[in-house]
DNA sequence: CCATATTATATAGTATGCTAAATATGTCAA
DNA sequence: TTGACATATTTAGCATACTATATAATATGG
């Protein structure tokens, strides 16, 4: 059976995609392993080393997801001492997340995005990492279009 | 407060694949809607479709994922009676997957893949769309490298 | 000023992924 | 044949994502 040798026709750009996007996931986790950091973790954690005090709104769009999501992973980092919520006093729908020392402790070990970038484009000479670039952005274009045209 | 503007100075690779993935995989689940199935339920489909019977472990390879992980989505997939699974008699621990009714009537409707690609890579040309594959290639092979290396 | 809409976040429930451990079954060497 | 190892799959437990819904708190029109 060579189900697999389908790729030799066609190979599904979405599944190119997600295999890209997992090998480099999984790359990050690795890296990120000693500092007891999941990527999503880590992701937060450096707009927090950034800015502390952030709403749970503000690091939804720097996270890009759900709010539902970013919730979430809020909760578990709580509960790992990474941060804290608390409800702002000018307005008290809004929660601010600010880091424990513990949190704040981790925040050195960072040149992490170049460091990936560095092993994921290793033999990429500039124009190349241009073009990729390029190419990623005008797919998502592509396919937000083609999500709201259908 | 301006987060986001870092994508200016240098854009993460991985997010950037992670974004593209994800908006390629939003556009195929709104395709599959009308069929009731998700993504990954589709991929295993798809491999049923060809060939009924086959093992766990041979749609594992073909899914590209932990044993578990297809285990699981075979175990949700049963629930849902789009496929039942019977004990091979030769290897009484290897199973075999076979579609239902219900799941091999789903299999008309397919030239899945392709309708995906056209709208992903909309405005490439065909030496576009070959440079984008070969350079994802290369970047999952850093990636893999990156990972043994470490 | 109050009923109603809006906004910010959290919770519930489901699908997915992974690692580690449990279960079965098979194989093989002594 | 049998005990040790190997293979195939499942289960348990956690992290993540999403949708839909609930819960507060604030804003606003009349």
């Amino acid at each position: 059976m060579t189900l697999n040798n389908e790729i030799k026709y066609l190979p599904s750009i979405g599944r190119l995609l997600g295999f890209s996007s997992k090998a480099s996931n999984d790359l990050a986790e690795k890296k990120l392993l000693p500092f007891g950091l999941t990527l999503q973790q880590w992701v937060l954690m450096s707009a927090l080393w950034r800015k502390d005090g952030l709403t749970v709104g503000e690091l939804t769009a720097y996270y890009k997801a759900k709010e539902s999501s970013t919730s979430n992973l809020i909760a578990r980092m709580e509960k790992k001492e990474l941060l804290l919520r608390k409800h702002d006093l000018e307005d008290r729908r809004q929660v601010r997340i600010f880091l424990t020392e513990k949190g704040k402790a981790l925040s050195h070990k960072i040149e992490f995005y170049n460091e990936i970038n560095n092993h994921l484009l290793s033999n990429f000479d500039e124009t190349e990492k241009q073009q990729l670039i390029s190419m990623l952005e005008r797919v998502i274009i592509n396919a937000q279009k083609a999500i709201k045209e259908n």
